[in-house]
DNA sequence: TTGTGTGAATCCCTTCACAGCG
DNA sequence: CGCTGTGAAGGGATTCACACAA
């Protein structure tokens, strides 16, 4: 078919695609190119660790913005990762629960410098409540939904205990949160509307004990 | 077949069988049982957010351990599944890298009491080697491979930033390994031998603003 | 009767292979 | 030519459906 595409689809796109496609963007990003410099399939699937028609397949789902003999411009290659990924933007983030997760994070010079910017730190202690972490203050849950209305957040960091966990999905997603990503070790219970990240640091240690036990006991 | 199966196999499990068995473990260990209650692959199923055929199909690789007509007794189930998932042993786990993130983990709760023991904690900062971590004191990478191979080391987390993160791997590979968990958002070169986990924040932030974008624009 | 264990069917992702464009 | 874009083929994982054991 020869229709124009736009980087939207609307199609379902597997998980595994999306997290190739960072890949890509992050290998993009690793070469700054003066101008004009193309990639092929072949050294993108390199970088990846894929085939180079996983790559090609990959960007197809969105449209075709290669050169056919030549390769894919790198410049607009990124441009339109970035779009597809929704990352062309900024995105206003609050960090829920400041322990030693959320205080990780905060640091963590790649969150900033991707688009992510932290605009609130809330915190159920008191003895943290009104303490600044460079320039903003920690707040108080308590009016947890206008305050993130007010600032127009549209990303929850939630770093808070599993039993804190639900109760502050639910207020955020009430505030008009568009999407969480959860360290607390439960699944939440969220409108299907609103996408939620895990991050389970216990599975993947699990997953390396998992192949290590097996690993020995196989063959 | 009717081989008497073992909770050791072969066969190729695939990731996602091995996060879903991480999720029923964590359901089990929920509901602490008297003695002989018995959970139905449903109710297992309800936990895990799959099917009742998938967690059947799930544990059959591993053997046969439920009763028609009734389910599977709760404690041999998680018996079994600790080790499947090869967690029914102690890991002596070394941190390399006690920055933000190593800080956090160290103190993740979850972490101890699933069997993951941190015997060392290392960083090439001058200002923190020597310092104390509750009973730990920071070592120099210097010595690297004779101190983990001293002390058995099993796995290594590593939370060191990119520009050092392959060089420590292959120390730690050098001093006899086993897994690594890997926080620095790079692919590490290592043997195929080695297990290694990526934690990707970034990956899980652009996840989300996919999915938020993408759905924004469907329909 | 209930709920497991498992071949068979289905679905979805990846890989192949090549037409076609630059 | 060289390399993309893509139908078709292949392979794996999930779901179905039912025989069978308790």
């Amino acid at each position: 078919m020869s229709v124009s595409h736009s980087t939207y689809v609307t199609r379902r796109i597997p998980a595994s695609t999306i997290r190739r496609l960072s890949h890509y963007l992050r290998s993009l990003e690793d070469l700054d190119d003066a101008g004009g410099e193309t990639v092929s399939s072949e050294e993108l699937a390199i970088r990846g660790q894929t085939t180079a028609a996983q790559v090609r397949k990959d960007l197809s789902h969105f449209g075709s913005f290669g050169k056919r003999g030549l390769g894919y411009k790198v410049d607009e290659l990124r441009r339109r990762l970035r779009q597809i990924l929704g990352v062309d933007r900024k995105w206003k983030v609050a960090l829920i629960g400041a322990g030693r997760i959320g205080s990780a994070l905060f640091e963590y010079p790649a969150f900033e410098s991707r688009g992510y910017e932290c605009v609130a730190i809330v915190d159920a202690d008191p003895q943290k409540i009104g303490t600044r972490w460079s320039n903003l203050e920690i707040q108080s849950p308590d009016q947890l939904e206008s305050l993130l209305k007010g600032l127009g957040v549209e990303l929850v960091i939630l770093a808070v205990p599993a039993r804190a966990a639900q109760e502050m999905a639910e207020r955020a997603v009430k505030a008009g949160i568009k999407g969480i990503l959860n360290f607390a070790p439960i699944r939440l219970k969220v409108p299907a509307h609103v996408p939620v990240e895990d991050v389970n640091l216990v599975m993947q240690l699990e997953a390396l004990s998992f192949a290590i036990t097996q690993r020995g006991s196989a063959e």
